[in-house]
DNA sequence: ACCTGAACACCGTTCAAGT
DNA sequence: ACCTGAACACCGTTCAAGT
């Protein structure tokens, strides 16, 4: 059996939200004790599905010709968004292996190639890989579609106006933090810095 | 006995890398099922403390008199990433509950009332703790001086200088990624866009 | 190398019963 | 309300033995 197949039960199962080695192995119709062939250990299992995620978003978006550096930056963060928030479960294992696994590595390459200064590519890793963290967290599966998901929050979101005003009047705002166009606003306000 | 001997037993647990309900029942002197007097499941034990550590950094210094607004932020930021980097293990959890706590909201309607847009405050929290997410991802337990984990990196991160010119070339920047300084210039850039 | 069967040393949570 | 003791239904990992 390949690796892949193992890996790809694996990711299934991490969407289920129940991910364990004895779960695994009954839907591969192996013994628990057989995967330890594949893997090491649950966590390196974890980190692999991790890599494999992360090379499912078109590296290629990042030196795609005929684009500026900040729209070849801005179609791959897009991407690598929607492949990630389908695999919200996933999500923290990629923030633990972001600087570790191979396909990291070659994303962080592309990116220095269209930044001239490497403290600004991290600082648009940080944002990109902080804003899906963020998503992910308030999702238990794949995502029901955005207008959906703004809407919910927008009741689920409501506070008392006397002792926070604030975020009371900015309530639609707030609601569409998890939109498309707020992560989008906010990249390129990011990418604006002088 | 109080609720927040409870947690504070629960937060040691955490930054050992080894909290288990049982583990905590024991060093608080109790039984695994008296737990479930003080939070109804490990969860909701987990979130409680997250909310705990955030309200150990010092808020007033988001309503500082004297200091612009963008002093304010940039103070209460290193004094959270302070705080947080001391317990690595929890900010999971704290991403987890970042919108939910009642400490978070307090934090939010402060950053609401120091940038005009709330959608640059959202900006800002997502660097802050997407920044404070991946540097706790590489720590185990509390952090060791930051030259030392600098000098670590640097000898860490050796890449292939054929396959990956532009991050070998970058080397000691990368190795200081997770410095003090680049979460500062980050937050800055982003403040300072136009 | 790959796999099974069985075991070891754990988990979180529940619940009758006590105070 | 708070706690104990004991149980239930799980875990990840190891390992002799087989192919």
């Amino acid at each position: 059996m390949e690796p892949e197949t193992v890996m790809d039960a694996a990711l299934e199962l991490m969407d289920e939200g129940a991910l364990t080695m004895r779960a695994l192995a009954s839907r591969v119709g192996l013994t628990p004790g057989a995967l330890y062939t594949y893997f090491p250990d649950r966590a390196a299992l974890v980190s692999a599905v991790a890599d494999r995620l992360l090379a499912e978003a078109d590296l290629t978006l990042l030196d795609a010709p005929g684009l500026s550096p900040h729209d070849r930056i801005e179609s791959f963060a897009l991407a690598l968004r929607e492949v990630l928030l389908r695999h919200p479960a996933a999500v923290p294992a990629i923030l633990g292996a972001a600087f570790s696994g191979p396909t990291a590595l070659h994303v962080g390459e592309s990116l220095l190639r269209e930044l001239s200064d490497p403290r600004a590519s991290y600082t648009v890793m940080v944002y990109v890989l902080g804003a899906i963290a963020l998503e992910a967290a308030e999702l238990e599966g794949p995502p029901p579609p955005e207008e959906e998901r703004i809407a919910l929050r927008r009741t689920y979101l409501v506070v008392d106006p006397e002792a926070f005003p604030l975020t009371h009047a900015a309530n639609d705002v707030i609601a569409a933090y998890i939109s498309t166009d707020q992560f989008r606003w906010g990249l390129r306000r990011l990418l604006s810095a002088p």
